[in-house]
RNA sequence: GCGGACGUGGCGGAACGGUAGACGCAACGGACUUAAAAUCCGUUGGGCGAAAGCCCGUGAGGGUUCGACUCCCUCCGUCCGCACCA
């Protein structure tokens, strides 16, 4: 709101007044004295606020919060403006509709910011919610804002602490050692994106790896379920299936055991178990690879001292894309052989290598070079031998050999087995049938499904995030605290001059008193990885006071969220933790069903030009301006070098501010511009010609609306069913019947088109000072149009509906319906082709028989000519659409 | 490397397999004005033509079809996700 608009409650101009002035003059439309009263308006009205009610249907749309940075960002603007058009129009359309909003507010950000500007992250953080509220309460969104909820209010985390306990009881938590990226100098545990080209991103300091005792939730334990309940989500985006369905990574394959001997053939008490989805190329093994953390590998390093030197250079290596290409397959060998299981006499050698990962299958693998280019890499360095099993069925079994290029065949049925045993001439499922079932006869291993999602870590050894509920005790161990004792709260009396967790070096806080056994005991200190906040938000919001995490009657009414809206970067990470931990809420009774988004829809980004000077600083776009067709500097009149579009970021200031934007030309432009030409899906241009335009549009309709209002009632003495009539009344509701069906399906851009189309037809209707049509049908299309653009540009619809003389708000009345009558048109303009090159057209009786059309067309000049005297071979009539004549 | 999406005027983009370019932006011409802004009217894919109209045209090439931006195959390009996952 602006402050202009906010000082304003109540206060508005006569419209009496506004006549006067001139009975012929129209003002021109103000957003700043309009937008701020008709916020007050629905505030005051409580229009807004909702309550669970058996007797409607409900629709719970719900974009995804934001993180409260201190400002929103136009990425925002596009986000709730879309949630806001759904949320309006559903209430229209006779829903019961819930539309919250609230604050992802844990996280890094605040705790940065405390250290830099020496602010309390508490405080930091609700400062910047309050700015937050008030820019999106300026953007006239239609929340429910009693429902406000923010995750790091004691009265939303202590929920999240109770249904943390429930899942440890449920057995859905575990505790164990895990490697972390540790930040030596800020003393943290850093997620994988925080590690760049392996430093710290804050520290610069090089990363380390450490192995912590981490809190987990056991996401893997719904591996499979997660990924075959997406085949049901069938309103999600495709592409976000098929992300998480490789994120979770299923492969079929085998787990079995190889018996290992030393050197001198000796058997050793420990097999070495693989897996591999390829066992029918185990005649192509010719060595076994172990990652350097498998557990062989640390024994052996006591031996081996190059082992653990071998072991630092591998984790040095890091993870980054080049990294891993640039990174040549290098190994030790371990000095122990394993015994092929298929072949007598036939022993392997063991190596430990750099490419294999511990975090997958067993941590090691059999290599088969011919069928593996990893693999055959490696051969080639160590001078194995690569032994080719599986060949295409045109190849020579004796000469088929491997080059540079390991044979991965692509197309199973063009290929057969060789050099393999009892397995030779079998296609390549036979053979992994063959060897599965061998395998599992003679007791050394079992088909295995792996996965490769891994368990949530959600420790995080930071201050500003929610206390996990345990205290260690020496003598109990990891002991739940007592529910009667939560919230376990964050401490405020922290200090951030140092490094590491405050938590950690707080003089009490820690200091407890074990609950099992009454010794002295300490408090876990790391605190929830964010996500876990973001992951059950949308169930606290049905009953946001709620006494218990959820409320079983609100949550069973609203749930699951009709439409989730947000960017696609939260394709995996929030959308897959919230899909799990509704399944765990719902295993602890707290949910009674598993899928929390029956439908979703992923946004795209607001992008921007890039302004930079010839020496490289980027320029923001209000400091640029366009001279002669190209773009200078405001203040120093350089030329700018102008950049591709891209996402608007902070780095690049290819910014521009919502509040500018929303003080300058009004909240409802900026919401008709991000909705307009753009499909909501793909990345949208801000710039500055379509604002202006979005603004001149309002401005046009505001002039058609104040001079509809204005006409006499009824001069003409025409019908309101004369033929000029019945068309404009067709297009009204032939625009609405599409609008409403383009808003359902979120193609709001089309929607904007057809509203376009509806205000040019009524301008046009209005124009001829003679012959136009009665006052009735133009008011009828007028306020048929304000309401279909009332979702997008609320405001403007309320002013406009008062213009109009309508009673109330428009954000009480009922979305209209389209007389069926006037959908259907009763002629119909077809195409006449002739041999498929479209040669006239023709206006018909709509539903005219086949044989009727068709001797109209055959009659037509244009055909005729055309057809060059040739003979007609067929005509096709496809009723209402298209006649083709083919001849030759 | 694997998986996916997308290529349409100067630009953003429309188009159940059925009249390609709706609607918007930009540009150009005109009206109004002393002038500008604002507004209004008109033109705007390319080519030929006085016009009627004809030809070409949805990344390239092929195919299916009476008919293809749309379906199938091959290729080129752009973007996104994942990635030593055995």
């Amino acid at each position: 709101m602006t402050e202009l608009a906010a000082s304003f409650k109540y206060w508005y101009p006569n419209p009496a007044t506004l006549e006067q002035t001139s009975p012929m003059a129209i003002e021109r439309y103000n957003h700043r004295t309009s937008e701020g009263y008709w916020q007050q308006r629905w505030t005051d009205e409580k229009a807004f606020e909702t309550a669970a009610d058996s007797a409607r249907p409900k629709y719970y749309v719900l974009e995804m919060f934001p993180y409260p940075s201190g400002r929103i960002h136009m990425g925002h603007v596009r986000n709730y403006t879309m949630g806001d058009v759904l949320a309006r129009y559903m209430r229209a359309r006779g829903y019961n509709v819930l539309h919250p909003m609230g604050w992802d507010a844990f996280g890094m950000p605040a705790e940065n910011a405390a250290i830099e500007k020496d602010v309390h992250p508490k405080a930091w953080t609700y400062e910047n919610i309050a700015a937050m509220r008030r820019q999106l309460q300026s953007m006239g969104l239609s929340i429910d804002w009693s429902r406000e909820i923010a995750t790091c209010d004691p009265s939303y985390y202590r929920h999240e602490q109770e249904m943390f306990l429930d899942f440890l009881a449920a057995g859905l938590v575990e505790r164990k050692v895990s490697q972390v990226n540790w930040d030596p100098v800020d003393q943290t545990v850093l997620a994988n994106e925080q590690v760049i080209d392996g430093r710290g991103w804050r520290s610069g300091a090089p990363v380390e790896k450490r192995e912590l005792a981490q809190w987990f939730l056991k996401i893997t334990d719904y591996s499979d379920e997660l990924l075959t309940a997406l085949d049901r989500l069938d309103k999600w985006p495709e592409k976000v299936r098929l992300m998480q369905q490789n994120w979770i990574g299923r492969s079929e394959g085998v787990r079995f055991r190889f018996e290992l001997e030393d050197a001198e053939g000796k058997s050793l008490d420990q097999p070495l178990y693989v897996y591999t989805t390829r066992h029918d190329t185990i005649f192509g093994a010719t060595f076994c690879a172990i990652s350097p953390d498998h557990e062989l590998s640390k024994t052996l390093s006591l031996r081996f001292p190059e082992l653990a030197a071998f072991k630092r250079e591998t984790e040095a290596l890091g993870t980054s894309e080049e990294a891993i290409e640039r990174a040549e397959k290098k190994g030790i060998f371990l000095g122990l052989y394993a015994r092929h299981p298929f072949r007598q006499n036939v022993r392997i050698p063991v190596y430990a290598a750099n490419f294999v990962l511990m975090s997958y299958g067993e941590g090691a693998i059999f290599g088969c070079p011919a069928h593996d280019q990893r693999d055959l890499e490696f051969a080639r360095k160590y001078n194995l031998p690569v032994i080719p099993v599986v060949a295409p069925v045109a190849a020579n079994p004796r000469t088929f050999a491997i080059a540079d290029v390991a044979f991965l065949d692509k197309d199973e049925s063009d290929v057969v087995l060789i050099n393999s045993d009892f397995l030779n001439g079998m296609s390549v499922a036979e053979a992994k049938e063959e060897i599965a079932r061998r395998i599992e006869a003679r007791g050394i291993g079992k088909r295995k499904i792996n996965y490769r999602l891994r368990d949530w870590g959600v420790s995080r050894q930071r201050y500003w995030g929610c206390p996990i509920p345990i205290i260690h005790c020496q003598r109990c161990g990891t002991v739940p605290v007592p529910r009667e004792n939560l919230p376990v709260l964050l401490p405020e009396d922290v200090t951030f001059d140092q490094p590491g967790n405050p938590l950690a070096r707080h003089p009490t806080w820690k200091h407890v008193s074990c609950p099992s056994c009454g010794g002295a005991a300490e408090r876990e200190t790391d605190t929830f990885d964010t996500f876990v906040d973001s992951s059950w938000y949308f169930a606290r919001f049905c009953a946001p006071q709620f006494e218990r995490p959820t409320d079983k009657a609100a949550v069973n009414y609203w749930m699951p969220v009709d439409q989730y809206i947000g960017g696609v970067e939260h394709a995996i990470l929030h959308l897959l933790y919230s899909r799990f931990f509704t399944r765990a809420m719902h295993r602890t009774g707290h949910i009674a069903l598993d899928e929390p988004f029956a439908s979703l829809f992923t946004q795209g980004m607001v992008i921007h030009t890039t302004f930079r000077t010839r020496e490289g600083a980027w320029v923001l776009p209000s400091e640029a301006i366009e001279k002669d067709k190209s773009w200078v500097h405001a203040e120093t009149g350089e030329e700018l070098i102008i950049g591709p579009a891209e996402k608007m970021s902070k780095s690049k200031k290819n910014v521009v501010d919502p509040e500018s934007i929303i003080d300058r030309y009004g909240a409802d432009t900026a919401r008709w511009f991000m909705l307009s030409d753009t499909p909501p899906e793909r990345d949208i241009e801000w710039t500055e010609s379509g604002v202006a335009g979005a603004w001149r549009f309002i401005q046009r309709v505001w002039r058609l609306v104040n001079e509809i209002a204005r006409l006499p009632a009824d001069t003409s003495g025409r019908s309101v069913d004369d033929a000029a009539s019945e068309a404009l009344r067709r297009a009204i509701h032939q625009s609405l019947h599409a609008v409403s069906l383009d808003i359902e399906g979120l193609r709001f851009n089309r929607a904007i088109a057809r509203i376009y189309e509806l205000a040019n037809a009524l301008t046009s209707a209005l124009a001829p000072a003679e012959g136009g049509v009665p006052t009735a049908v133009l008011r009828e299309g007028a306020i048929i149009l304000v309401q279909m653009f009332a979702p997008m540009m609320p405001h403007f619809a309320e002013e406009s509906w008062r213009i109009l003389g309508q009673p109330g708000l428009v954000v009480h009345a009922t979305w209209p319906v389209p007389e069926a009558r006037l959908l259907a048109e009763e002629t119909v303009t077809i195409a006449v082709q002739v041999n498929g090159r479209r040669r006239d057209e023709v206006t018909l009786r709509r539903g005219l028989p086949a044989e009727e059309v068709e001797s109209i067309v055959l009659k037509l000049d244009n055909v005729r000519r055309a057809m060059d005297g040739k003979q007609v071979r067929k005509v096709i009539v496809v009723p209402d659409r298209i006649a083709n004549v083919v001849v030759g």
